[in-house]
RNA sequence: CGGGGCGUAGCACAGCCUGGUAGUGCGCUCGCUUUGGGAGCGAGAGGUCGCAAGUUCGAAUCUUGCCGCCCCGACCA
């Protein structure tokens, strides 16, 4: 993509209403644009980081074996009134009358729908385990919309729903969805720690919430320093005991959020306990028949007998996540994105645009970068070097290839590495080998 | 929902107290000079001063009402 054709509106100033530094630098990238308190249209810097960032939890869904979907977000009341939220729900959720008088909301979540769906087609336990996802826009009329996207009144959530048998049967898909969430956040390039949680008003005796460390996170959370030497799941399946396992070993040591942190009974040693700030990306729930039992979704059982399904619901909270990770990945000149997510692999910089030899090398190396896969943000504007280099950084690119006079004559090509800073003279096919090698 | 703050050009702000032709910096356009880490000079474009009433000969400025946005707290993916 050439910087010409692009529509990339970056700010050298800080909006005044942005205060945290993800929020700042989203406006300042030109990655989003406030539409009303808490609701943001995303520009296309943005929507490259969304659509990255959705395609991780997507595949990462897909390889647990979760069905996508897609729901509505229009959801009509009386599924909600049959489960008794309509009412318990309360102001925070957008209710809306069509024209016929009939009383919609603009769903907050998903249980009610998805239990409808599940109920209406699946009668047989030979039809289970079963497990539903989809990633859709949700809205929650915060009484306080802040920090930008990360706490919108809009925002895109994956949220998955397992139906099983028993209890047995939904604490495999619990686990299942637990390692599914250590390796998408893994491969999102942040380090996510699960943390007991409390069950909120979804119920339920099983929950987990998973935080992103980050000094302007939201909530104060205590663990034991291990807690971060653990590996990642890299297995492509598990088997239940597997999961048992791993999920064993990551519960194993202390981490909690400070609603559920009480310093008197927690029996980590002063020393390897950690406080720092985090925000919530995932929360998972296992809340067995809630739902079922209200919306009567039950099967035959292996007996013949109507048996209640057991469920689960599994959320990561998409559209927060960019914010997340720009608040856990920056430094003073601006974002620092995870190869995964970044909105392009390289920016290149043409530094003297205009000089013929100069911008011969730069559309070769452009043109090269192209056909070996590479996404790239070509900047072949006639802007200054300076200016050029300080919009790179802020938008936070993995890498930055720069071509000027002297680089042509030697037959270099300067690359820089956004995270480390490093920089290297390297020839094209070294460069190239670097780039996308 | 309690408390506080702010609405003047795309962005950041001054002007308001003490009413009298709407300003500065950045960004944008054009020209020239520049060009290896946020350039210089010159010339331009761009604003019903959040909205509405009121006071006044005259309102960005004073009064009242409304709307919007931000921050702190309580609440939440």
């Amino acid at each position: 993509m050439r910087l010409s054709q692009f529509f990339l509106p970056t700010l050298k100033e800080d909006p005044k209403e942005a205060q945290i530094v993800s929020h700042r630098l989203m406006l300042r990238a030109g990655m989003i644009q406030q539409s009303s308190a808490g609701i943001y249209s995303w520009l296309p810097l943005g929507h490259r980081v969304l659509k990255n960032i959705e395609n991780i939890v997507r595949e990462e869904q897909n390889r647990a074996g979760a069905l996508e979907i897609l729901m509505p977000t229009l959801q009509p009341a009386d599924l909600w009134r049959e489960s008794g939220r309509y009412d318990d729900y309360g102001k925070e959720m957008l209710r809306i009358t069509d024209r016929h008088d009939r009383d919609m909301l603009y769903g907050p979540t998903n249980e009610e729908q998805v239990t409808d769906i599940f109920r209406s087609h699946v009668k047989s336990y030979k039809n289970l385990p079963l497990n539903l996802y989809h990633i859709q826009w949700k809205f929650r009329d915060e009484v306080r919309p802040r920090f930008g996207i990360m706490r919108g009144r809009e925002f895109l959530m994956k949220d998955a729903y397992s139906f099983d048998l028993d209890y047995e049967g939904s604490k495999i898909a619990y686990n299942n969805m637990f390692v599914a969430y250590l390796k998408t956040f893994a491969r999102l390039g942040i380090k996510a720690i699960p943390l007991r949680a409390d069950t909120g008003p979804i119920g339920g005796d099983l929950s987990h919430e998973f935080i992103v460390l980050a000094d302007t996170g939201e909530s104060e959370v205590f663990y034991h320093k291990d807690l971060l030497t653990l590996d990642t799941p890299t297995e492509a399946a598990y088997s239940p005991d597997q999961l048992q396992s791993i999920v064993d070993e990551w519960t194993g040591y202390y981490a909690a959020a400070d609603d559920m942190h009480d310093a008197a009974t927690c029996d980590v040693a002063a020393g390897d306990l950690i406080t720092r700030r985090g925000i919530e990306v995932g929360h998972i729930f296992h809340f067995g028949d809630k739902y079922s039992k209200a919306m009567g979704a039950s099967v035959a059982g292996p007996d013949g007998k109507e048996t209640l399904v057991s469920m689960g619901s599994y959320g990561i909270g998409v559209s927060r996540l960019v914010g997340g990770i720009i608040e856990a990945s920056h430094d003073e000149n601006g974002i620092v994105w995870p190869a995964s997510v970044a909105p392009f692999d390289v920016g290149l910089i043409n530094l003297k645009s205009g000089d013929d030899a100069c911008d011969a090398a730069c559309e070769d190396f452009y043109g090269k970068l192209i056909s070996a896969g590479a996404d790239v943000l070509y900047d072949e504007t006639s802007g200054r070097a300076g200016e050029k280099f300080a919009k790179m950084d802020l938008i936070g690119l993995p890498w930055q290839a720069t071509i000027g006079p002297r680089g042509v004559k030697a037959g270099v090509v300067e690359v820089k590495n956004r995270a480390s800073g490093d920089k290297q003279e390297l020839s094209l096919d070294d460069a190239l080998q670097l780039l996308v090698g």
